[in-house]
DNA sequence: GTATTGACTTCAT
DNA sequence: AATGAAGCCAATA
């Protein structure tokens, strides 16, 4: 698998900094991480992130708040589990963004743009 | 070189 | 709320 391992390690990053509790979306760490209109980019990156990097993966999900993954499918029950550790409720397979989206706060996002 | 494929998003029904 | 089409773009084939 010969990726982009400079944006993926972006993405990694970024993804990383969404605090437990909380989800963000495919398209949005795209955007963060200063790949406008890369969401599936990010996707593909996060099946890729090593273990070491413990990289919070189960935050991320649809720009509708759905679980990525096939309801029911194994990947979806797990990423269920893990939110739920982080005390995010799932319900029908989808999160509720109202509550849980995270929104950077402003120091963060300067930080960012680079 | 073109065609297909996604852990996606948005808009229109 | 649910579907479908079109757009998206890097990776694969």
């Amino acid at each position: 698998m010969n990726f982009d391992r400079n944006k993926a390690t972006r993405i990694w990053t970024t993804a990383c900094r969404i605090p437990k509790g909380r989800v963000s979306s495919y398209g949005f760490i795209a955007d963060l991480a200063g790949l406008p209109g890369r969401a599936r980019m990010v996707g593909k990156v996060l099946h890729y992130a090593p273990e070491e990097m413990c990289v919070p993966w189960q935050r991320i999900v649809k720009s509708n708040g759905q679980i990525a993954f096939a309801a029911g499918s194994k990947s979806a029950q797990l990423q269920s589990s893990l939110l739920h550790d982080d005390g995010v409720i799932v319900f029908n397979n989808r999160v509720s963004l109202k509550r849980y989206f995270w929104k950077p706060d402003f120091a963060e996002l300067m930080a960012m743009e680079y």
